[in-house]
DNA sequence: GAGTGGTCTAGACCACTGT
DNA sequence: CAGTGGTCTAGACCACTCC
């Protein structure tokens, strides 16, 4: 015997998937949809509620249930990284034509919003092991967010850290109205006479929190992908730290890995 | 003001982080609880829900809830392929010794337990794309589960292919009771005289399917991690698609990139 | 069979959104 | 203000686990 909301939520799932329901469709209101199904408006909700999870209905409440409108796939390669260092010594014609997110987007800048903040901060546990520094080391926190012209919410919401000291050497570094930087941070190290040798990215998911949620324009259910990335200079030292929060449902990771030849 | 079903979380939280709740307790009935705090068996069961999906409490059906064992955090590095391939043409004994899983997780065989499938079955559209060979092409599928001996449930669940009739050529290779292999899947396609050259892996993130959910021991609302690894020999024909998937609570990929010096 | 969590119901009342 | 979804309640009945 299967279960009354998941019948329901498969009744649903299949209509919009032929169509019938088309993505920005306002579905009825709950009582309505409840007595349509002959059932109850508490076992209503726990239907939605089923595909609200897989992402195909969003709630609003005070308004209405609607069809979710897929949204575009975001992608981000490790290629990235190579390709910013090969750019990072070029004129600034060059370095101003394409940033990486562009790159992975595939669009050109104009179809992107950027957004950016700097603060000074101090290392807590978890970064001043990250860095291999002290805790309390004062640290640039920049945070950057990145949305399509087209879509409300950010695709990506990046926390990037540098040690303070550090980039203080060049004061331009310090002034966030200097964003979006051309050639972005690997130009920004290379100012400060530092080359990057090696990255290393860490990827993992968890639940959104209810802020996550709420900027990133993805509902409780919705997983969220978390990359941090550090960034080693040639001699092996840590010099930036980033957290990328990504929603999970609209976000692929690509990681290349050539290998030696026997 | 607050929702009493999150105030009641707030307070089961905090008696597990402070350890009035150990891991593997078991809860008071949900009347029980539902008398304690002063409220509705649904209050409360939407209380516990909260918890369940942030991955602290486990529900049981028919049994109780229980505060959940926080479970061993597995590593998957990109470093494993170099490895795994400087290996490849090593002696049995040299092969023998260590996997690339123990390699990442840092246990011995012996606290791992494998279970091998092999299947005969043909490319659908997805994997025929991947693959770059027609759909319908008779591919080989083999299903690799492991888990920690002490753990009930596997932490991966790992779904390779590769094209048949290529790894027929060696008849071992089509024998699962052969499993586990010495050396992997780079040693089995070195005896076919193929060297990898190249390894693609994307890694996105989706709520679990209710048999993912049930296989990897993880509860609804807690994420999946989904990695696509394409290996390419060094001519840059795809020779082996695996899907790893993976629960997003207990997981981290780890991917390294070196860069080239200026 | 006893005890548990899971499903479903019926309805009151609150919070949010738009007119 | 009207209409919507969100929270909370009280309780019946079913499904599962273990003794």
């Amino acid at each position: 015997m299967a279960k009354k909301y998941e019948q329901i939520a498969d009744a649903l799932r299949k209509d919009i998937r032929a169509g019938r329901l088309k993505p920005g469709d306002r579905l009825p209101a709950e009582t309505a949809l409840a007595e349509q199904f002959r059932t109850s408006v508490p076992t209503m909700r726990q239907a939605l509620s089923v595909l609200q999870a897989e992402g195909l209905v969003e709630k609003v409440h005070g308004v209405a249930n609607f069809v979710r409108k897929p949204r575009r796939l975001v992608q981000r390669s490790n290629d990235r990284h190579q390709w910013e260092k090969d750019r990072a010594r070029g004129d600034e014609t060059e370095r101003r034509s394409t940033g990486a997110t562009e790159r992975d987007t595939g669009l050109a800048i104009d179809d992107l919003v950027f957004s950016a903040q700097y603060r000074r901060t101090e290392a807590d546990e978890d970064l001043a092991e990250a860095f291999g520094v002290p805790q309390g080391t004062a640290l640039l926190e920049r945070v950057y967010r990145t949305r399509y012209r087209e879509e409300g919410e950010p695709f990506s919401l990046v926390r990037s850290y540098l040690v303070y000291d550090v980039v203080a050497a060049n004061a331009d570094l310090l002034d966030e109205t200097q964003e979006p930087w051309p050639g972005g941070t690997q130009n920004q190290l290379y100012t400060l006479g530092i080359e990057l040798g090696e990255i290393t990215e860490r990827v993992t998911a968890r639940p959104p929190t209810v802020e996550e949620a709420e900027e990133l324009g993805i509902t409780a259910g919705v997983a969220v992908l978390l990359l941090r990335k550090a960034c080693r200079d040639i001699n092996g030292s840590v010099v930036e730290v980033s957290d990328v929060t990504s929603p999970g449902d609209r976000t692929e990771m690509v990681f290349r890995t050539p290998l030696a030849r026997w």
